[in-house]
DNA sequence: GAGCACTGC
């Protein structure tokens, strides 16, 4: 609850100047501080001013308000604050836009909407052309959608010169490299309503962080007045280490000393009950710590925070497109990352933020921006999108991103929409691959359903597709004091018939289904009841979605399984289709397995999967996987047994592969890869941008990779 | 005995 009256935002102080700049402008960079107001604000005062007379105005946002905090009608908190200060029903003049929910009708004047969401509305109106204005907000957040959103923003003024403004929020650090980005386009700067936050840096790093940040907030609770502890820690366990340690070490100060402490873990994996716990104020007289993950960053706010320790840390998923693999690794925060832990210090009153590294290593460490998303992501899904809008103007390969991804990321990208068949051999986009960016799933994903919508098992795939898109937030997480109890307890849960992990969904689901989606049953079998019903949903989308491409009814329906059917074999051959450049080959005589993608690698089945061996304790000879993720050793997550022949049209096609002609031109030299307009970010200094690799090196890789293909395919065909 | 940070169409 805001009580800060509209006079006060920031922002109105500027409403001419604002006005002036998007008059005379195309694109303005608003760079807006949390509490400027920007978010609610912006697109009154545009509104005000007109702006609504020849369309609506659309507001984007990387994310909806966390599931745990809201009401239905809260999607976004913005969203509710202004249909309250314009005084109308929400879902008239002012309405939001999220999956699953569409609160707009005709009347609609100004939308909120996520980042995504916009992005289907291009794929089916291109120009965006109801829109007089679009608000990328929290664009220094840099989503994967709001790169891809950026680009094409980028590209429409020109398209719509003279209709359509654009204004992207951005923070400090890189509103500049935004500007540079939109020819220089001007910057506004908006002041924000934080109360100043003391900044500490320590002289040197720390040898144990738990340590240090159990002594820090020691220090806070036995010296410092009243107010709440924020700790960011990496995940999981370290909250949990921490959280205990922290409780006896409390319990141990002498009665009296001080005042009384609670202590919260906060992460993304703790069931809802225990999230929101965060949002209650403290007893009186007693100091709250919360031992959180990234998560009270930006996604929730907790009130009441005054102190924040910092250790500099965050888990992150990066993908390495010559691998396909992603890994999860502890690296540094950036400055902005760093400037926006200590912003949760100061919402209320004036804070300490305590780093846990000097201020030299805040300099010369950190990055200013974190990674964007879309340098740390399998780009298979952007371009298979980018490709459908038929953008005739621009060579896929030279469009124009804000931080171009590597020439491999897109070179990969591309191998694999082939290898499904989403693109043909000179990388056009086919009319498979036109349907299966209609669908809001992976493109691995999408073509599993077209094919087993061939096979007969449409329903099954549909299943399997939406449990894996729900996949992380199914279980419920077991802390390891839990886990020892739960040893004997074993789980009553299907086993995927040995199969594996997608079959294991499948049955899950059914299971589920029979119980007529009773909530009780996810709680008995330790399955979180907001994950299930967001399969529900995905997989009722999904269903919608194919009818209207069918353009009739299917047979769509769950249902127990089919007697002919016992194990699954179409359904694990329609997975081959969409997998098939996802094969391993299990090893001689053990159970370790080599991958029969681009490069083979090493690999082991993920602990967690549910697939069985056989009387000689061999897993089965193939297995078709979701992903590689290293953690301590390189895992494949998620595998199903299948077998060689299932498997073959995807080889024969690997073996055609001709990685030149997929990205434009068999003669497409290392230069003509580089974006449109080079010579206006060739300083953009960030550095994050990773090379283009010279051509010769690339065809050398891949006439490599092609021997070993043909080496290993020799073998298995014996 | 090893382990998944956080979003989203």
């Amino acid at each position: 609850m805001s009580t800060i009256s509209m006079a006060e935002l920031p922002v109105l102080q500027f409403e001419d100047k604002i006005v002036e700049t998007v008059d005379k402008n195309p694109v303005v960079v608003v760079i807006g501080e949390t509490g400027s107001g920007k978010s609610t604000q912006l697109s009154q005062i545009l509104h005000r001013r007109g702006y609504t007379k020849s369309g609506c105005i659309a507001v984007t946002q990387p994310r909806r308000v966390a599931a745990v905090t809201v009401s239905s009608t809260e999607r976004f908190v913005a969203n509710r604050r202004v249909s309250e200060e314009l005084n109308v029903p929400l879902g008239d003049e002012v309405g939001y836009a999220i999956r699953f929910e569409d609160r707009t009708s005709e009347k609609t004047i100004i939308k909120y909407l996520t980042d995504g969401v916009l992005l289907r509305e291009s794929l089916s109106n291109p120009e965006l052309s109801q829109y007089s204005v679009i608000i990328l907000d929290e664009a220094h957040e840099r989503s994967l959608n709001t790169d891809v959103l950026l680009g094409l923003m980028k590209r429409l003024i020109k398209l719509r010169a003279s209709n359509l403004k654009v204004l992207v929020t951005s923070a400090t650090l890189d509103g500049e490299k935004v500007s540079r980005f939109f020819s220089d386009c001007p910057i506004l700067n908006v002041p924000g309503k934080l109360f100043p936050v003391e900044i500490h840096h320590s002289s040197e790093r720390p040898k144990s962080y738990i340590d240090a940040c159990l002594n820090k907030a020691l220090d806070i609770h036995t010296q410092e007045p009243e107010g709440d502890v924020l700790i960011f820690m990496t995940g999981q366990d370290d909250i949990e280490k921490l959280v205990s340690r922290l409780e006896e070490r409390i319990q141990r100060l002498e009665e009296g000393s001080c005042m009384d402490a609670v202590i919260y873990p906060l992460h993304g994996s703790l069931p809802p009950e225990l999230q929101i716990r965060v949002f209650s104020p403290p007893p009186p007289n007693c100091r709250r710590f919360i031992v959180s993950t990234n998560i009270a960053e930006t996604s929730l706010t907790v009130d009441g925070v005054v102190y924040v320790i910092d250790p500099g840390f965050v888990k992150q998923r990066q993908y390495n497109p010559s691998t396909g693999m992603y890994s999860l690794d502890v690296v540094q925060i950036s400055k902005v990352q760093a400037n926006q832990r200590a912003g949760r210090a100061g919402r209320t009153r004036p804070g300490k933020c305590y780093r846990l590294y000097s201020s030299v290593a805040y300099k010369d460490d950190l990055l200013d921006a974190t990674i964007p998303e879309i340098q740390r992501s399998s780009l298979a899904g952007s371009i298979l999108y980018l490709k459908s809008l038929d953008l005739s103007d621009i060579n896929i390969l030279k469009f124009d991103f804000l931080d171009p991804p590597s020439f491999e990321a897109l070179e990969d990208a591309l191998k694999q929409l082939y290898l499904i068949d989403a693109i043909d051999d000179k990388g056009s986009i086919t009319s498979l691959g036109r349907t299966m960016a209609e669908l809001p799933l992976e493109p691995s994903l999408s073509r599993t359903l077209l094919e087993a919508n061939e096979c007969g098992c449409l329903s099954q795939s549909l299943t399997v597709a939406a449990m894996l898109s729900a996949e992380t937030t199914l279980l419920i997480s077991q802390s390891k004091s839990a886990d020892k109890k739960r040893k004997h307890t074993p789980s009553n849960l299907p086993d995927g018939s040995g199969l594996g992990d997608h079959i294991q969904f499948l049955q899950i689901f059914e299971l589920w289904h029979e119980t007529d989606y009773n909530t009780g049953w996810c709680k008995e079998n330790n399955l979180q009841v907001r994950g299930m019903k967001f399969v529900k949903d995905v997989r009722k989308q999904l269903c919608q979605i194919i009818q209207k491409i069918a353009k009739g009814p299917m047979d769509v329906k769950t249902s127990k399984r089919r007697r002919e059917d016992q194990d699954y074999r179409s359904l694990r051959k329609a997975l081959c289709s969409g997998y098939g450049n996802q094969l391993a080959e299990r090893m001689l005589r053990h159970n370790g397995y080599k991958t029969l993608g681009f490069k083979s690698q090493l690999v082991q089945v993920h602990p967690s999967s549910v697939l069985r061996t056989d009387e000689e304790g061999m897993f089965p000879n193939y297995v078709i996987y979701h992903e590689l993720i290293a953690t301590t050793r390189p895992y494949m997550r998620n595998v199903c047994a299948v077998e060689m022949p299932w498997v073959r049209p995807v080889f024969a096609k690997l073996q055609n592969l001709n990685v030149s002609k997929l990205s434009g031109g068999a003669n497409q030299s290392h230069e003509e890869v580089q974006p449109e307009n080079a010579d206006v970010r060739k300083d953009d200094g960030g550095g994050n941008a990773a090379p283009a690799q010279p051509a010769e090196d690339r065809d050398s890789k891949i006439l490599a990779a092609r021997e070993r293909y043909l080496a290993r395919r020799g073998q298995a065909n014996k």
